[in-house]
DNA sequence: CGGATTCTGTACTGATCGATACAGAATAGC
DNA sequence: GCTATTCTGTATCGATCAGTACAGAATCCG
């Protein structure tokens, strides 16, 4: 074959993550890109297509890391109510960090793309939906399955309206995220 | 004086706040502004500044209107947990119209711009605590005020995720504003 | 009707956007 | 080392962006 890339692509992914996350896609120009990545623009169109195939790359990466981890323990199969209610405290410690006024990459997406971008839209309610399942599967067992249900519904709107609170105001949304989970603790006494 | 003006404020402001409100902030041309308004290019920036003049009139207007309307029973002296679950029915019953798929102005802003532009952050802020006032304005007094706290936290952060979640699925975000509502009604049991 | 003032339409500004053309650098197989 | 292939840096594309200059249209006061 021939000359070899000189740089790997999950390393360049995760910058390209960094920039949307903070920036958001519509205000990343792909000159931002180029200098968080450190790669020149024509490799970056070569190895992504366009500006938004970078984008999908850098959100599949982010589900596959930073929500996969977040979700893992509410999608176990052992997962119950003190689960969900750590799920939040875990949200109230991780908001005390300057760096989560950036929000959710894939929530602040939502925000900007979703119902205007039809390749978008799909991805997103599946998004949300996969929040649904996990705090039903939570739930499960210790309430009656209509009453699962429709906490499940509260708690998966709770989580997309604390993500968005951080971005205005990170103390708030950190309080907002205790007395969730307070909440949840009072379903299972 | 001179020559009058051929608009009249108000109506250009609610066109515009139409486009802001279906495109966001970012993806709207000064050319959308245009042709929505019908006025030229030198009227528009002669009466607003800038683009942002006129998205912060824009969304003054639909804080004063839409937001208004919406929050009314929740602040009024005699709101009560009924009026907190009928809120929520409200957006169920609205998010069964296709416009609703715009989602809330405000809110969409919020994904837009909060956090990155520090004049808008503040105002954020300040609206999400208006939501949380209301509600806990709804619910003081039929339950301890440390619960009416916690509970006034959670509602907060389901409207904001009811307004994300209709972005990207209508039908979706219906049945989680019901769901809420039946989880509020149970409150007062 | 005349002159002062305000509004509006056209044309244009420089800057920036995403994307591409292309030449040269680097590596593999022979 | 030669050739074929792939990657990368520069320079640039046309399009579009927010914003402005300016002349002329319209209206008011006298």
């Amino acid at each position: 074959m021939a000359r070899q890339r000189a740089y790997e692509e999950h390393t360049v992914v995760a910058a390209a993550e960094a920039v949307f996350w903070a920036r958001g896609f519509q205000w990343t120009a792909v000159r931002d890109l180029e200098e968080a990545t450190g790669l020149a623009r024509s490799s970056l169109y070569l190895a992504f297509g366009t500006k938004r195939g970078l984008f999908d790359a850098a959100l599949t990466y982010y589900i596959d890391s930073f929500i996969r981890s977040m979700l893992d323990p509410l999608e176990a199969p052992q997962a119950g109510v003190r689960d969900a209610a750590a799920f939040f405290r875990t949200l109230a410690r991780l908001f005390g960090d300057p760096q989560s006024q950036r929000g959710c990459l894939m929530i602040n997406s939502i925000g900007e793309l979703a119902g205007r971008d039809p390749t978008f839209t799909g991805p997103a309610a599946q998004f949300v939906d996969r929040y649904r399942a996990a705090f039903s599967n939570a739930l499960r067992g210790t309430m009656p399955s209509r009453v699962v249900k429709r906490r499940a519904e509260l708690l998966a709107a709770a989580t997309l309206g604390a993500w968005l609170e951080v971005r205005a105001d990170p103390v708030a949304a950190s309080t907002t995220c205790r007395a969730v989970a307070t909440e949840i603790s009072s379903w299972s006494r």
